[in-house]
DNA sequence: AAGAAACATGAAAGCACTTTCAGTTTAACA
DNA sequence: TGTTAAACTGAAAGTGCTTTCATGTTTCTT
């Protein structure tokens, strides 16, 4: 009947003639079975392909550790990258990975409400989301936030203040004097908002060297391809265009890159152009840009949390990587 | 008395003065529980530190809410992209993304022998991987398989070789004669190897044209941007170049892209380049290119394997994803 | 103000096993 | 042959949770 399904000890006690019970010794105290009946159970086990499921959940509770991913959902490559930093490192410990992917505000809310109880976890990483208070008291496992501050948990943290001025710094040093921002409009309610942070330590390092910004020069863009090479396209085309363009997104600088060619302006001679996060494809594109260590920032979660785990009197850490500039061809 | 023990929903009813149906529901569907009633709930299960057991709620409900992904480690950006489209189709249906990488053969051994019995898993994937016929059948809970054909498990395949047809024919309707290919040499042992595929069917192509395919022009470069760009500079300054380049994968095909700008070689006026795959980058790169549909494969997979965890009796599926050509700026 | 519809809750029946307890065999021994 | 201890085995009572069904309560109609 139960042919092809999922077999219980009730399936193989049928098949073998005996109860549950016996079923259930055999497994678990196999010397309190007679050796004939054990090996009818056994034989039935086999043919039926039976495999106890509460054990195998035990031993899956206890053997393996599981580590839980809060992350947005992944559309952005930073994202990305950051994931697999943390893949990496979980791979060689012989955690398992879930992942939980959260695209609105109230996602992320129910995720917090119910993973620590039910979740099951050994250990959370939230990337790159907010964290309220009322929710870090909830937690109840070890956690490790990115790209998130916070007093009592762990953090690796991002210095976006600063990558804008190294940003800002760097094409002052170039001689530049119309520089032009262009950031992301993607703001979610539940995401965190570095663009703005990277806006702000631009802002100020321009202020510093007594370069104006005027607000034309200050652009945001939806986090797409063609919108964004719109928006260049529109900084390109003011009467007094800016001779450098710092894009908060190297996906953005990219789009500022397709539209300067699009319109035959020449990189790095009459445009310069600095991105920000040292994506694989800012190589591709040889991008001059302000690398925050990707796959590093998962890495280094993991390894916090990790050791956390292992010994829980461990301190939190704050730790915040630093950010440098990768000179490439584009300024 | 159960004072300082593990508590159950048992505890919690008693401390809050209600029935354990309610305590379920607040955990499960607190919608359909009075505010009032809820927080009372609530507190007593903060209060004493209740949490649920995992393996009773599986035993009731039948399954885990997990399933399962076995994937090459994503450094290549099409897994990653596949991964996207499994993510996104599993979060709507409030599915646990639980993620395996695979490094190496041993691991992925390992992965199948473990996971059927200690997994707790309600489905699982295995994305671009192969599987032996012996893993087949250990197999005991719902499998689909993307890009990898098996008679008696649901596959999503890509019909590699087709796709390399549509990358020859177009480029010989254009008019190209001195047709070259460069794929990549990364094949662990573990992997499958979907770029001889392409090869093949390439080759099949430009047979059936009438046109030679000099093994000059047949060129294998590991997977990263600088030896791409270096096999590819090679190909471009043979005496007698190709006019047109079918690189195995987009990435490959930035590559040639960019050593074509080295070379000042004008695409698609002087060399034109046909990728594989169609990522993300591809658009931003203007790049003609054959398009697999990474994304729907994952959520097709996830549409399937969802289908048979729902129904068991549902037959095996094997769903080819069509091919299609993107034609965009450099061919 | 009566009846309908919508809500909120509890009782009880699973789910897939484990374990205790008591009854039945069997084997050993006088 | 009759006892008896040892060895087996099954019935049944848990285990902690979900869910259906039924019963009470509110709230809304008209």
């Amino acid at each position: 009947m139960n042919n092809h399904k999922n077999p219980t000890i009730y399936d193989v006690a049928k098949r073998s003639g005996v109860s549950i019970s016996t079923i259930s010794r055999v497994l678990n105290s196999p010397d309190k079975v007679n050796a004939e009946t054990r090996n009818k159970v056994l034989d039935a086990i086999d043919s039926l392909g039976f495999i106890p499921k509460a054990e195998a959940r035990a031993r899956a509770l206890r053997q393996t550790g599981r580590i839980g991913v809060i992350t947005p959902f992944f559309t952005a490559p930073s994202f990305v990258q950051r994931l697999r930093g943390i893949a990496a490192a979980l791979a060689k410990e012989n955690f398992e990975l879930v992942i939980y992917t959260v695209e609105t505000a109230a996602h992320l809310e129910n995720y917090f409400a119910s993973i620590p109880l039910t979740g099951n976890l050994d250990g959370l990483i939230v990337m790159s989301l907010p964290i309220s208070d009322a929710n870090v008291k909830r937690l109840n496992i070890p956690t490790v936030l990115i790209e998130y501050p916070n007093e009592t948990l762990s953090c690796v943290e991002i210095d976006d203040v600063a990558g804008g001025r190294i940003a800002a710094d760097y094409l002052i040093k170039k001689g530049h004097r119309r520089i032009a921002f262009l950031g992301d409009t993607d703001l979610p309610e539940y995401a965190i908002h570095p663009v703005g942070q990277r806006l702000s330590g631009f802002r100020q390092a321009l202020a510093e060297a007594g370069i104006e910004l005027p607000e034309s020069f200050v652009r945001l863009a939806p986090y797409t391809q063609a919108q964004t090479r719109q928006v260049a396209a529109e900084l390109l085309n003011l009467p007094q265009p800016p001779t450098a363009i710092f894009a908060a997104t190297d996906f953005q600088a990219l789009g500022v890159l397709k539209a300067a060619r699009q319109l035959n302006i020449r990189v790095p001679e009459q445009l310069a152009v600095v991105g920000f996060d040292d994506l694989d494809m800012a190589e591709y594109a040889d991008l001059t840009t302000i690398r925050q260590h990707l796959d590093e920032s998962g890495r280094l979660a993991v390894e916090i949390l990790l050791g956390r785990i292992a010994d829980p009197s461990r301190p939190v850490q704050h730790i915040h990587l630093p950010l440098t500039l990768v000179e490439r061809e584009t300024a």
